[in-house]
DNA sequence: ATCATAAATAACTATTTAGTTATTTCAAGA
DNA sequence: TCTTGAAATAACTAAATAGTTATTTATGAT
């Protein structure tokens, strides 16, 4: 019997675990998620799991944590602060929907960790930083915007993040029973486009005074 | 010893089932759902789960079908179609805001159902055709409006649809994560009744004409 | 070279879990 | 009153599952 010589990488095996994780996590969510399932996607022995990640909720919690940050830094390096405040806007509300769309994963596991009441993240220091951030970045584009005179004074960001996350996330998380309630399909590549030019017009006519909506024509 | 008299009432029994898998499938999802919690919970004998619903699967979409059938008729039930355009729209994000608020299980069901791609509800005509007449009256009402010279001319009633519901659905089933990502509270009734405030506000702006918003000065 | 430590392998187990088999009991209609 | 089918009870099981114990093996530091 030929025995392959064993070759150790604790770092590569960690993130076969986790890559694998993910896509077990967001298939089959906490519940039904399967370990034995996991490592054998990972073509790791499933002792490794617990050696690394000391249990299946634990393991759960790093891949939330390592999508949600991968999210934020995505976003952080859009540089919004750079633009002309719709610009901006409509930059920041197109990131948000293609990142949903080619990181599918991120929106179940979302949900997954809401069905668990946020347990596995609410202690994350990381994460709490990386959201502080978020949030500032776009109170900083709304007082921009509201200088300049093109956007309506006292929006809150939050309010306005929450609308804008939820056009997409929303449209994308319920897709499967969205097209039986609405007797359509939306996953095909011209609904995408309706659905992202909908979005942005719906958050620019949100934020804009109505005079400076009256002079866009097209929107 | 003392052996009660047997009581026999199956539609009781299937109420019972009915009820107590509603809220562990909403608590625990498909997957972490556990059969001998719901029969615990429904005061029932595990066997008359499977004697009147087949299997665990079969009672999920039986639950999910209900749940959906109950919204949809709660919601016809506003006959939206007697009220002035703008009254009609305020009074339909309010009543869905209320609805997802007063029936928490709905939007997890909803999640879970979107988890497994559909596959409970997809064939079910009662919900096809129940949902067609849900699309049926936001058209009506758009069009309405429109006449009037309120609301703009081509608005798709899908994405207003979605666009309505996602504002509270979205902010609601993420509010766990979102208390973390957004830092504050999400759910104390001032939070609540500001994201009604601000939904109803962002869907107007959407919907009437900018000629119309700039007479509503409040809005 | 060898030693200590961490990485990887292999086999096992105690529970949990969805679903069954077997039996009893009620209640409505003949 | 008797009969019969459905409703309810009780006990069981095969498979699945998270997590463990025990052992071997590679590798970097001394």
């Amino acid at each position: 019997m030929v025995v392959e010589k064993q070759i150790r990488d604790p770092e590569q095996t960690k993130l076969r675990i986790l890559a694998a994780a993910k896509v077990e996590f967001a298939q089959k969510g906490v519940g039904g998620a399967r370990v034995d399932v996991i490592a054998t996607r990972a073509k790791v022995q499933k002792r490794m799991m617990y050696h690394y990640f000391g249990n299946k909720e634990s393991l759960f919690a790093t891949v939330i944590e390592v999508a949600y940050a991968n999210f934020r830094d995505a976003e952080a390096a859009l540089e919004i602060e750079k633009q002309e405040p719709v610009a901006a806007l409509e930059k920041l509300v197109a990131f948000t929907w293609n990142y949903y769309l080619e990181n599918p994963e991120l929106i179940t596991l979302v949900n997954s960790e809401n069905l668990h009441k946020a347990k596995h993240i609410k202690n994350s220091k990381a994460l709490q930083k990386l959201n502080r951030s978020f949030v500032d970045r776009m109170r900083a584009l709304l007082d921009r915007g509201a200088s300049a005179g093109i956007f309506r004074k006292g929006l809150d960001p939050v309010q306005v993040l929450i609308t804008l996350s939820g056009g997409g996330f929303h449209y994308l998380t319920n897709h499967h029973t969205g097209e039986i309630v609405y007797g359509r399909k939306l996953m095909t590549p011209e609904a995408k486009a309706a659905r992202l030019q909908f979005n942005t017009e719906t958050i620019l006519r949100l934020v804009c005074t109505t005079k400076h909506l009256s002079k866009m024509e097209g929107v």
